[in-house]
This record gives structure tokens, C-alpha cells and sequence, in this order.
DNA sequence: ACAAATTTGTTCGTATGTATG
DNA sequence: ACATACATACGAACAAATTTG
């Protein structure tokens, strides 16, 4: 008996179906049923061709169709796996991560990795208007959606202006919240920069992703009602599960 | 004599400033006076040691500073490096290349690559609004800041909709005077996605950029005054040499 | 695929000078 | 004068990343 669950290895030859599409229709039944989910590997090509009892040039052409079709990804040396979705995450003035990750109809989750105060270094003095050595929060939180970690930001804010912080984002990890207990009840993203690099060891840990694979940054800059910068944030986002979206 | 335009080795030991101090004001002087220009390289930490005539730590703490305020770049296993300036890529509905860097007063160049006639695949097709199959034109061109490659650009067009501009293109590398010429006068970024992957041999090699850092990759819809879609962009942008700013 | 050479990063230990009380 | 704390400086060894052969 042939395991369940897995594509049959019945193909019908010379009925005017290509025996790749033959292959590519199975691969995505499976993967549409939910059997083989998102990240899930998939066989390799020798065993797939072992099992339709096709070439593996065969094979490799149902599995280019379903690369094609953003169905599935395929890594030279590593193998071939289901395609995760990538989640959006919409960069505008009222960017905030739970609202738009729920809005997506996913479950998003924050959870603290560090709560530190320390001086302020050259680049952070400047965008809050501090002096340097001005003490500053500094608050890691890795963002998880249904679980899965996604982001991990790095949080400053002024000590002086927001006496206490360290502790309120240790019993609660949402920065809005805080901030709202401490006298912002709104606050704006005044601009966003975006660039790319290889994780650290410990970032690449944290999110759960291959050290070989970049991570996309950003630095925010979020303002409140009167303009005064309130947070200056860095985030590493694991590239390939999340992608920036700009609406203009 | 010593050679001209180097830091002195000459340093006031006991006279109430530090060594490292004097150290990264000389080598500050150098780069500041331009004898150092953006992205050279600087001499290794045991040259300049032995140049200063101090220990090699007392050479990385004047580093630090340096690297603190962002005038080098250190990269462990390669070296050190005078900081180069990176660019603003401001994405927003009149988002083009070449206004963009102008306004930077620099000098913005292009150079096509390839230019090609294809059967659409399924997801330019789509967000083209044509069928699968239909005939799109391809240009991939490198975008250049004072002779330095920044971007290489994939654009898609309706072949049908646009006669000729495969020749326009060939002609001349502005995708807005093409698109002018072609009836378009005008036209608006709608959205731009941004992730970030390690670029391909073909794509490092453009770009001038080692195989181990990352690009960054946008995708762009640009739709003519009517809401229709007139191209669709996949662009790499070498990370490190650009960064992606939205204005909020 | 592997090894060697080069370069920066980290961690010990030790010693000295300076400011403070 | 003394003790303490802190910044500075040197030396050695090893770890990690990159480049080259």
C-alpha cells in the first residue's frame, strides 16, 4: 500500500496530458489540501521522479510550473519546499504591528527579549534631540504571527521623557499601550528607511531563519501630535515572510 | 621624510590627551580633507599600529569612534572603510529614478542591458491585466550614480498596448520619455512591495557587489492617469549604497 | 571542496595615570 | 597620605569572517 496522503503515483501517458502537468496538478492538490504546509520540504527530485516513474527532467519541469505559480521554492543544494505566504506589512502614518497583522486575519504575539537603559549613542541622541549620553530605554520585542517569529525591533526612547517605560513594556510588550499610559495617546510615523543586510547570529536565532538569508531593516521615526520624536525604532524583518508594502 | 598626505605618526604621549583621541582626530583630518575618498580603504589595524607606534587596541578604540560616528565602515575578515554616503530612494507616486538622484545633485545614469519580446507569464500577466501568453516586452537596464552601478531594474509592458518601445528603449534608456513618446505623459506609482534576497552571479556582477550581501528588491505597479497599469518593475538595489525613505 | 593567509573581533591579564573623597 | 574607581594603554592568545590559491 502506497502512503496516504501523498500524490498517486498514477499518471496517464499518452492521453494528450503532459506528464508534468500531470505532476504539477498532484503536487498541488497536496499542497492545497493542507497535506504539505507552508515551509514544509518537499521530496526530492530523485525521489519524486522515483515515485511518478519519470525523468527527472520531468519532475524538474511540474516543479519550475509551481515555482512559476509562487506555489512552491526551490534552493539550489537545499532542496524544495512550500511556499510560505508572505505577509504585508503596510508602511504609511498609523503603521502598527498587531493592527495590521490582525487585519490580515492573523494572531499576532509580542513577546520582550531585553529592557535595558543606557546612554544615548551619537545616532539615537540626534533623532530623539537628546544630548549624547542622555539616558535612553532600549526595548528588544520579537513579533510572532500565529507563532512564528517575524521581527524583532529594537526600541528607544527618551528615559527622562518617559520615566518608567522599562517597566510597562516588561508586564506588556505593546509600545502603543505604553506609550499611551505615559501621556501619548496617538503618535505618528514620520518616516520610514528601509535597507537590507545578513542577520547577526543571535538575530538569525531569534527569528528562526537560515543565517544565509538577509534580513530587511527599517529605522521609524515616530512622532506625536506636536512633531516631538517619541521612539526611534530598528526592525529586522525575516526576508521571506514578511514583505514591506507602500501604498502611494 | 615621511609621506605626504597620511596621518602623522607623531603623538603627544602624557600631555592629558588620550592616544586613541589624537589618533581619530588625525585619521578624521584625512578623511575629512578628502585624501581618503568615500569607500577607500583604510590600512589594516596592525599598520596602523605600528605606524602610530601604539598598541593595536588603542588603534580599535579611535576605530570605534569613528565607526561611532559614521564616518567608517569596519567589516570584520575585510577591513576597513571609509564611510560612503548612502542614497535616498524615495518611493511615493511620482517615484523616478533619475529626478530622485538629481535631486541629490548627483549624476544619474542608464544603461540597457536586455531588451526582449515574451509570452507573459501568470504574474506579470496579471497584474498587467493581460492573458497569459500575450506578448510583453522586457528591458532590463542598470541604473548608474556617478559611474557607479545602484539598481538593476526589471519593466514589463504590454507589447500590444505599447508598439515599438522595445526600440524606443534601445534608443534611449528613460522608461518616462518612452512612455511619453508612446501616449503616457504621464504616470503614477500605485504600490511598491519591498523584500530583500541574495542576488544571482548575473545580478552581483552588474552591480559591482559581493555575492554575499544582500540586494534589495522592490516591486512596482505604475498606472497611467486612468488607474491602468502601464508597467510593472522588479528593481535590485545594491544594499549599502541605497536605502528606501517613505515620507510619511 | 579544501587549505592557507589576512583581517577584524573577543577575552584574558597586567600596569599606569587621574580624579574623587 | 591613602583608598577607591575609572579611563587609558599594552601584550598575548584565540575566534570568526573573508579572500585567495
Amino acid at each position: 500500500m502506497k502512503p496516504a496522503g501523498t500524490a498517486s503515483a498514477a499518471l496517464a501517458r499518452g492521453q494528450g496530458i503532459a506528464l508534468w502537468r500531470q505532476i504539477a496538478a498532484a503536487m498541488e492538490t497536496d499542497i492545497g489540501a493542507g497535506k504539505l504546509g507552508p515551509g514544509a520540504r518537499l521530496p526530492t527530485e530523485a525521489e519524486l521522479s522515483a515515485r511518478f516513474a519519470v525523468n527527472r527532467h520531468t519532475v524538474r519541469r511540474a516543479m519550475e510550473e509551481l515555482e512559476g505559480r509562487g506555489l512552491v521554492r526551490i534552493e539550489q543544494g537545499r532542496g524544495s519546499f512550500v511556499a510560505e505566504d508572505v505577509l504585508d506589512y503596510p508602511v504609511g502614518p498609523r503603521t502598527r504591528f498587531s493592527e495590521t497583522i490582525r487585519r490580515q486575519n492573523r494572531e499576532p504575539q509580542g513577546r520582550m527579549v531585553r529592557i535595558e537603559e543606557l546612554p544615548a549613542e551619537a545616532g539615537v541622541a540626534e533623532t530623539l534631540k537628546l544630548r549624547r549620553g542622555r539616558p535612553v530605554v532600549l526595548a528588544e520585542r520579537l513579533g510572532l504571527v500565529d507563532g512564528r517569529p517575524v521581527v524583532l525591533g529594537s526600541h528607544w526612547f527618551s528615559a527622562a521623557r518617559f520615566p518608567g517605560i522599562a517597566a510597562l513594556l516588561a508586564e506588556d510588550p505593546s509600545v502603543t499601550r505604553a506609550l499611551a499610559l505615559l501621556g501619548v495617546p496617538d503618535y505618528r510615523r514620520q518616516v520610514t528607511r528601509i535597507t537590507a543586510r545578513m542577520p547577526t547570529p543571535e538575530e538569525a536565532a531569534l527569528l528562526e531563519q537560515s543565517r544565509t538569508r538577509p534580513v530587511l531593516v527599517t529605522e521609524a521615526v515616530n512622532v506625536d501630535p506636536e512633531g516631538q520624536p517619541v521612539e526611534v525604532s530598528f526592525a529586522c524583518y525575516a526576508a521571506g515572510r514578511m514583505q514591506i508594502v507602500v501604498e502611494s
